[in-house]
DNA sequence: TCCATCATGTAAACAGTTACATGATTGC
DNA sequence: GCAATCATGTAACTGTTTACATGATGGA
């Protein structure tokens, strides 16, 4: 038993993708990330290869073979310790932090609303609905492809994506409508 | 004209508090993230006193006076530049991540649901549609508050937690249905 | 008076980003 | 064979957290 010290997300997501695809070199980890349609991480080389170092410190991830070629990459797959880790940190959770409510850096600004003019405020709403529109469908595509794409659980996440998108979009005309400011249509989405 | 860099979302909510507050303390700034029921920021006065100190230097806070007692505390107050800072901040926003989608660390976790058990997966779910009901619970309570308390804006700002909570809700329940977990009762809300 | 809490910080650790360096591989 | 890019890293920087230190204040 070792210091039974958690994962973080990064470190759980990249224990799940090694998990899901097989020994990985983190390169392809590293691609994992950067093709993301939801890129909470750059998958920057600066993150990925010291964070594949500390898990494999940590023994939850071990050097099954080098890829062959004559880059000297190594392809890492998990241990039985980074198994279990895996799944605790995956599994049925208990910190609050990760029921609770989520930075939203549109919704950060909407609480200083009061200091721009009527005018500025306006633009704002209208300005945010507009983008926000247009990334839903963005995410509906998303989900769409993951649906076709057959992993099932892949498909929840992006539909996630999207109904948090429709919430944000739901609330903006929400704003538009209480603050009389009219928006140019695009009728909401009844997916 | 200076180096014209911008703010990060920290920094615009301390300079927007001040802003909001008149000339405060740090301290009285920590204390507005320590109660604040969306903590993103802990306010831990390893993040609060050098950002001041960093605003400072840049000029876009001073010092008004001492607070007076013999503590040695400081008021600072927006300046001019500080004041465009703000609005720079604040004001109608073009940098895609602000209006794209949020880490979601129960969405992360979602898209490994593959790696567990049918039996932990649907503990899973069930419990996270507890959680987020209770978590919803505050953040309708919080709303209200925020309404009565009369600041718009603030109420919208909670309004707009409500809806992504609720929007989370949602989805678990769609999650359960295409799962056949059955959820114990709790109406869903119609708010 | 004494003790808990308020208030003002500082220091070290940490995780992630950008930027850089360097060699391998591939397409033309 | 040359250029673009793939692949494997490293280094410096940044912002935030945790933990600590220290004195002031207020209530018992």
């Amino acid at each position: 038993m070792s210091k039974a010290k958690g994962l973080t997300d990064l470190e759980g997501c990249v224990l799940g993708i090694i998990r899901a695809k097989g020994a990985c070199t983190p390169y392809v980890v590293r691609r994992e990330f950067m093709q993301s349609t939801t890129p909470y991480w750059s998958g920057s080389a600066g993150a990925i290869y010291p964070l594949v170092a500390r898990l494999r410190r940590r023994r939850l991830l071990r050097a099954v073979r080098p890829t062959g070629d004559l880059r000297g990459g190594t392809l890492y797959g998990l241990t039985a310790a980074g198994d279990r880790a895996l799944r605790q940190w995956l599994g049925p959770v208990l910190e609050p932090a990760v029921y609770a409510s989520h930075p939203d850096p549109l919704r950060t600004r909407v609480s200083f609303l009061a200091l721009l003019t009527p005018a500025v405020r306006a633009t704002f709403v209208t300005e945010a609905a507009t983008r926000i529109r247009a990334h839903l469908e963005d995410l509906a595509r998303a989900a769409e492809a993951a649906q076709a794409c057959g992993d099932r659980y892949e498909f929840h996440a992006s539909r996630g994506a999207y109904l948090a998108g429709e919430a944000r979009l739901t609330w903006l005309e929400e704003m538009a409508r209480a603050m009389d400011i009219p928006l140019p249509g695009g009728s909401t989405s009844t997916s």
